[in-house]
DNA sequence: GGACCAATTTGGTCAGACCAGATTGTCGCC
DNA sequence: GGCGACAATCTGGTCTGACCAAATTGGTCC
């Protein structure tokens, strides 16, 4: 699954796995490295590189003497992805957790950037407004003109802290949610209230309000995708349904 | 300087520079590993180790055939504390930047956590806030107990997410601040008034007053550290005087 | 029982080799 | 001259086997 058709990073994957699992106990040793190499019939270079990648990742602490199993809390955003895909429905609670810190992200991204727009991107931003008001309430049809206007305003909002904490998000989610076809659904009128308001927010350059519109946005889709968990969590292996 | 006693860390470290530095266009391509063994006078294990890791961080992108420079906006939070360390003094903008995410996850925090804290915490918050209150002004001798706080309202609001991104922004922005010895001159009166609310907020259990008082508190600090940035920014290569 | 020392283990590095896929340069054909 | 096909070459990925320094471990001696 996130193997990388390499060998390092199929061992890194299943450590992983294995170590977001707990099957070892923080601070406890890992095998060691030749130990693992005779485990997955690799070479002791191919496991350096995957113990490095756990390593960079903050899953383990690497040291002479040996590895040891870090805290979760320890880690870095990289695990995300991973820790979604432990199990074949997603914790319901990272996932409300993660909507909830990019709902926030995404209102600050909004109030700076309107706040520090030029006439000309004001423009750019109604003429992006007007295709995302075209069907409201269809999460799939609407989702390329809302990342293109969330892209935008992180442009305009030229902040790297946020644009990276962003990216590494949503390469940790977005994947997973698109790969288990989970499909909010959203009321159209909630909807069409968004955007009226953005719109209204734009018109008047108001930062404060188009930031609000976002979190009440954002809040509505924590339930929905809350929703479209739970209604998966019964959950088979049958995963997306065609 | 971020050397960590290892040759492949110390590549690694050379050669981050050297691409945040912009050495190298973006999607050009670096030289192969024999090259840069060769130049580092180092086996190709270690420049592959060096190189891998600036894989993981998002700041090359290795294929066969060769590993190409990533837009910065590609990589990860770790490429932070590198891009701070790039000058003597740090780029002001970045770092108030930082201070601005930091500030809005410090706020949401402290907002989820008194809304969801038990009796018991509440005790244990208040207590916290006397210590916090005894040397108002006085930053270093605060800074200690402000991060017990934080710390104790992160556990509380037991977000992974939020702690993740704010571990990773810890471990790349307070290193360096201490490093070079940046002390923000906090007027005591804010200090005072901020510890103040804040008690108003755990007594009250209102999370929203708490989240206010911490966007304030942020607010005069990204002023004070602006400005003790730019006093340093004449800069002799003097660093931090005893 | 505790301090000290040696054998062992562990990560870090090096060297040389092979493979599969990508890149690049060349040559012949149109 | 331009263009497509082919082959030499280069690149990353892996393997093997070896050595070093630091950490761990175990036993010994006081």
């Amino acid at each position: 699954m996130s193997s990388a058709s390499s060998v390092s990073h199929e061992i890194a994957a299943v450590l992983r796995t294995e170590i977001l699992r707990q099957q070892y106990r923080t601070g406890e040793r890992l095998p060691s490295e030749r130990d693992l190499s005779a485990r997955f019939n690799a070479s002791r270079g191919a496991v350096r590189e995957a113990l490095s990648q756990l390593g960079q990742q903050g899953i383990i602490q690497i040291q002479p003497g040996g590895a040891r199993v870090q805290p979760r809390e320890a880690a870095t955003l990289a695990i995300l992805g991973p820790l979604l895909a432990l199990d074949p429905v997603p914790d319901p609670e990272l996932v409300d957790q993660f909507l909830e810190i990019f709902g926030v992200l995404s209102a600050l991204t909004a109030r700076r950037a309107l706040q520090g727009a030029t006439r000309e991107q004001m423009i750019q931003l109604k003429e992006r407004l007007v295709l995302l008001a075209q069907q409201p309430g269809d999460f799939e049809a609407m989702e390329p003109h809302w990342r293109s206007l969330l892209d935008y305003l992180a442009q305009i909002d030229n902040n790297l802290v946020v644009r990276l904490i962003g990216n590494e998000l949503k390469a940790q989610f977005m994947q997973r949610m698109l790969q288990l076809g989970i499909k909010p659904k959203l009321k159209a009128s909630a909807g069409t209230e968004f955007v009226r308001t953005l719109k209204r927010a734009v018109t008047r350059q108001d930062g404060k309000l188009a930031s609000q519109a976002f979190e009440t946005h954002f809040e509505h889709l924590r339930a929905a995708i809350r929703d479209a968990i739970l209604a998966q969590t019964p959950g088979d292996t049958r995963g997306s349904a065609s």
